[in-house]
DNA sequence: AGCACGCCGACT
DNA sequence: GTCGGCGTGCTC
């Protein structure tokens, strides 16, 4: 008999294959050769007729392994929707020999011992809405809560109810560093561990954690992006924390957006969802304007203190001093906090020391010699750095253009900067920085946090790395350096992501023991952002921001997809890019933009160009981006990567 | 994506 | 003469 199968390898195409004797069903996992190699492959059509062509027989036949008929309808949906060939998505599924290969019933008795917390009113409220919700409606749910509002808590007690019924229950997060907190908290209320799934775990665990997933054994898991992906037979509920976060897109390889896909996949499965955030994007506001989804909100924080006074200080008028980027009104609220034996926050979004080096002779910037970036000095590495592809260049004083001596200067603060201001006014104090280089891993976080918990530190300094998740009982001022950078200048997605980050890190202050104060510095007090920041009114800010976007006809209220093109070759680039945009006169429903040069124009040594497609339904625009894509023949020293939806445009 | 084939430059 | 650069084509 003859088997159409997808082949774990990125083709949309499916291969036939031969098997002698058993009737193979679709959906079974079997191994194939392909090529000079083995792969995994799908049954995707049975009892097919034989080809012309010499046929391979099938290796080997995984015979406990099996895609459910959900499992391949998501499979498809998702290839269908991404533009990603049906062999990646299968790869997705984290469907390989070593994971197929182990067979072992893996023993999973889990021993829960509950121990319940005592939700507040609110809480308590929204968790009985939640419930009555889930039993009338498959809509999800997205519970939204202010900073502090305890929205962990609502969602433990809902999760208590599926381990009670042996469901299996996923908690996906944005970044799977940043748990360790998250690890123990669940360990204190469940009694048990909770299983964690991201790329990097070892490949026993990965095995034990996919068969349990498969088997259909009771299990929690807490994961990255792709933990979507596994095969769970008995899933009760997802969860998806900080949904707004950008890191549920996945950018390279596979571009996929892992919320989006997740309320799909439960659509297709008819399992539960939450959505909890104390910012909702606003795809998910506008769902919930369109009924799409319900909402549940919690507006009090879990300590019933009032939510930290936001103040703004304008730095028009209370100028900086030369080299300083501490106004003097923040630094007086800091010794004031010190004074109380209390601890403060400070919030810059940039790494390093210093985000320019300048040559004031003849005005020579370094830059990364395979991107176009500019290179961030690094005082503590003693090195500068590329934050676009991590390379790594020596530290220069001299100007190795004009060699003038001593030339170079340091323009503009990073965090590291702004410890060592803090630390020559508070010299007797600690202070310390927290961001990605030099809290790398899950034990790093770890100590830095005991030791602000314990009170070791006096002032901490950190990037985004600090805006969510964490809680200190003892922290009560955050301060804002830049509020500026990133609120204006056209990237609407950028000027959300910050007025969120700004959002998350003024919940941070005063959240148990007294209530905080958040000071804010910006040169634009007026602007209403800033406004709606400091009112802390979200509500206007998400209306400007819809009506912006339905304005420009973007999503929700349209559909885009971006093409990258990349190669070594510049010229040839353009060259395909140009041929590219001649299909466009194919269609007058869809806008082809570009192509231009893409905002990262040059990267790790591709020269890339961007085309954008806009169109006014998601099927109509990839039949034609499709269509546009196959017009051409490409030649192989050039990638297109197609990214429906893109988040950025880098 | 891999992997092999194949056609031109610089080397023990 | 050959080692190896990567451009091109193919995988049932």
């Amino acid at each position: 008999m003859y088997y159409n199968i997808i082949v774990a390898r990125p083709f949309d195409q499916v291969f036939t294959y031969e098997d002698d004797d058993s009737l193979l069903e679709i959906g079974q996992v079997v191994i194939v050769p392909f090529g000079k190699a083995m792969d995994v492959g799908m049954i995707i059509e049975s009892d097919v007729k034989k080809p012309e062509y010499k046929i391979k027989k099938i290796d080997t036949i995984i015979s406990g392994v099996k895609l459910n008929k959900t499992n391949i309808r998501f499979l498809k949906w998702v290839s269908d929707y991404t533009l990603a060939p049906l062999g990646s998505v299968l790869k997705l599924f984290t469907i390989n020999k070593d994971i197929i290969a182990y067979q072992q019933d893996s023993e999973s008795v889990i021993n829960p011992v509950f121990k319940s917390t005592v939700l507040n009113e609110e809480q308590d409220r929204a968790k009985t809405d939640i419930i009555k919700i889930q039993q009338n409606s498959n809509k999800p749910i997205v519970l939204e809560g202010v900073t502090g509002s305890g929205k962990t808590e609502v969602y433990f007690d809902l999760i208590e109810l599926e381990i009670k019924q042996s469901k299996q229950v996923l908690i996906m997060v944005p970044e799977i560093s940043l748990t360790p907190q998250f690890e123990n908290r669940f360990k204190e209320r469940f009694g048990i561990d909770i299983d964690i799934w991201h790329s990097r775990i070892t490949p026993k665990r990965r095995k034990e954690i996919w068969h349990k997933c498969y088997q259909g054994k009771p299990i929690v898991i807490i994961g990255a992006r792709s933990s979507l992906f596994l095969p769970f037979s008995n899933l009760g509920l997802t969860v998806i924390d900080e949904e707004h976060d950008s890191s549920y897109k996945q950018e390279d390889n596979i571009r996929y957006q892992a919320r989006d896909l997740a309320v799909v996949k439960s659509n297709f499965e008819k399992n539960k969802l939450i959505l909890a955030s104390a910012t909702p994007s606003l795809e998910t506001t506008n769902n919930i304007n369109n009924n799409k989804y319900h909402r549940v909100f919690l507006s009090k924080q879990y300590s019933g203190l009032p939510l930290p006074e936001i103040s703004l200080v304008d730095l028009s008028k209370n100028k900086l001093e030369k080299n300083q980027w501490i106004s003097s009104l923040l630094k007086k609220e800091i010794e004031n906090c010190l004074s109380n034996q209390e601890q403060a926050l400070i919030f810059l979004n940039r790494r390093g020391y210093s985000p320019l080096s300048l040559c004031v002779e003849c005005g020579y910037r370094h830059q990364c010699t395979q991107c176009s970036s500019w290179l961030v000095m690094h005082q503590q590495k003693k090195r500068l750095l590329c934050h676009q592809c991590g390379s790594i260049e020596e530290m220069t004083f001299d100007c190795p253009k004009c060699l003038a001596k001593e030339s170079i200067k340091f323009i503009g603060p990073g965090v590291e900067r702004i410890a060592e201001e803090l630390q020559q006014v508070f010299s007797d104090k600690v202070v310390s920085v927290m961001s990605s280089d030099l809290i790398n891993s899950p034990k790093k976080i770890k100590d830095l946090i005991t030791k602000f918990t314990n009170k070791e530190i006096d002032i901490i300094v950190a990037t985004q790395i600090m805006a969510k998740g964490y809680d200190f009982p003892n922290l009560s001022l955050v301060g804002v350096i830049d509020a500026d950078a990133g609120l204006f200048g056209g990237d609407m997605r950028a000027i959300e992501k910050t007025y969120n980050m700004l959002q998350q890190v003024s919940g941070r202050a005063g959240r148990s023991q007294q209530t905080g104060k958040v000071i804010i510095q910006t040169y634009y007090p007026e602007q209403p952002i800033i406004q709606s920041l400091q009112k802390r009114d979200r509500t206007s800010f998400i209306r400007e921001a819809l009506k912006e976007r339905e304005q420009f006809k973007i999503p929700p209220f349209g559909f885009m997809t971006s093409i990258i093109i990349s190669g070594s070759s510049k010229a040839n680039v353009e060259k395909t890019s140009q041929k590219l945009v001649f299909f466009k006169k194919y269609s007058s429903e869809v806008d082809v933009l570009g192509p231009v040069e893409a905002p990262i124009n040059l990267l790790k040594g591709q020269y890339r160009y961007r085309i954008l497609l806009k169109g006014k339904s998601r099927k109509n625009l990839n039949i034609f981006t499709k269509k546009m894509v196959s017009s051409l023949k490409i030649p192989s020293t050039i990638r297109v990567i197609i990214d429906v939806d893109p988040y950025t445009f880098m």
